[in-house]
DNA sequence: TATACGTGGCC
DNA sequence: TGGCCAAGTAT
């Protein structure tokens, strides 16, 4: 009998169709006349794009690569401008990740990427799939490329009922089945846009798929069942005290948070710790006095509810923790989202309109 | 294998 | 409002 399986060929005939125009890409014309995209443009837009949407990631991308064009001008950068400028993009370790990248291979490999998995794989911030998606990318690499996409489009092509992550083994097996030797940087593109704008979790759009046919789940009628997944822990509630001082030539005292854990690096204002019930830990002697809100925000395991505690100070106030910025060098578009929801209640107390 | 680690959009 | 989800990695 026949294979009526996926077949790769028609996933990039539709590719060459309806491929998505994004700003890390190489157009068709390009493409066709046997250009490579640019290693360092492939591995920023991946990191990025490591569980963020598109539409996050783009603008960052963006910025990042008109402000630091190459991989050598990204490792000269000083840290607190890069971790400024990947404020509210979240995973922070990716940025810490991405700077130590950048100097090995500036440093190190004479600004020139490993071209083998293996070789990215043993650079930070870049695992099996990001070491795929360069090698298959940027330099053409028959490499098995396993993202969320491609596990939900497998399960479905081939109606795998199996729970993930269980299932991961599985389906990576059957995505390194389908990889074509011909053009399998365009392949794993292929099945991420298809992931992306036909396979969707919800309500995926079988009625146009290049591989409505080969499709074993939709004809089986459970598409939209698969993947099956673990059921998640719910997410306890913590809660915490944040601390929003503005000293009287208008500076604002702010720390850089340590490297490791929670919004690693970064700027933010000082807090108590986190917890169900928090002990008080204000930066400065103060009259401090409460703003009456919380700042509400979701990390990936758990809620937090932030009181948000404000005090004017006299020059000359000396800080237990942190340091004052002047207003001149302190942008709000620098903190975390979460801080950024501080500032902006605990401003609207200090400062009313 | 399990857990830590952000954020914004959607329903 | 709240849970789910998105081009994962490090430990």
């Amino acid at each position: 009998m026949r294979d009526a399986g996926a077949d790769p060929s028609e996933l990039l005939a539709w590719y060459d169709r309806h491929a998505r125009d994004l700003p890390w890409r190489t157009g068709p014309a390009a493409r066709a006349a046997g250009e490579r995209p640019d290693p360092y443009r492939v591995w920023l837009s991946e990191i990025m794009l490591q569980q963020t949407t598109v539409a996050a990631a783009r603008d960052y991308f963006r910025a990042f690569t008109e402000r630091w064009p190459s991989v050598e001008d990204l490792a000269a950068a000083e840290d607190a401008e890069v971790m400024a400028a990947w404020a509210g993009l979240g995973y922070y370790a990716r940025a810490r990740n991405l700077l130590k990248c950048a100097r090995v291979v500036a440093g190190e490999l004479g600004g020139r990427f490993p071209e083998t998995v293996e070789g990215l794989k043993a650079l930070p911030g870049i695992g099996p799939y990001t070491a795929g998606a360069i090698a298959a990318i940027a330099y053409d690499e028959p490499a098995t490329v396993v993202d969320g996409n491609v596990e939900r489009v497998m399960a479905r092509v081939h109606s795998v009922g199996l729970p993930l992550p269980q299932a991961k083994g599985e389906l990576t097996a059957l995505a390194a089945a389908l990889t074509p030797e011909h053009r399998p940087g365009d392949y794993a593109q292929a099945v991420m846009d298809l992931g992306a704008t036909i396979c969707t979790p919800r309500s995926p759009a079988c009625g146009i798929c290049p591989w409505r046919e080969p499709c074993r789940a939709r004809s089986e009628g459970i598409a939209a069942d698969l993947p099956r997944k673990a059921p998640k822990k719910a997410k306890p509630t913590r809660h915490g005290i944040a601390y929003v001082a503005r000293r009287a030539d208008g500076a604002w005292l702010l720390e850089t948070r340590p490297e490791s854990g929670l919004l690693g690096g970064m700027l933010g204002w000082p807090t108590s710790d986190w917890g169900d019930s928090p002990t008080p830990a204000p930066p400065i002697e103060a009259d401090w006095r409460s703003a009456g809100v919380e700042a509400r925000h979701t990390f990936t395991h758990f809620h937090l509810r932030l009181s948000i505690e404000v005090a004017e100070v006299p020059l000359g106030s000396e800080p237990e923790r942190g340091d004052f910025l002047p207003p001149d060098r302190f942008r709000p578009a620098d903190l975390p989202t979460l801080m950024r929801k501080v500032f902006d209640l605990g401003r609207s107390v200090l400062l009313p309109d």
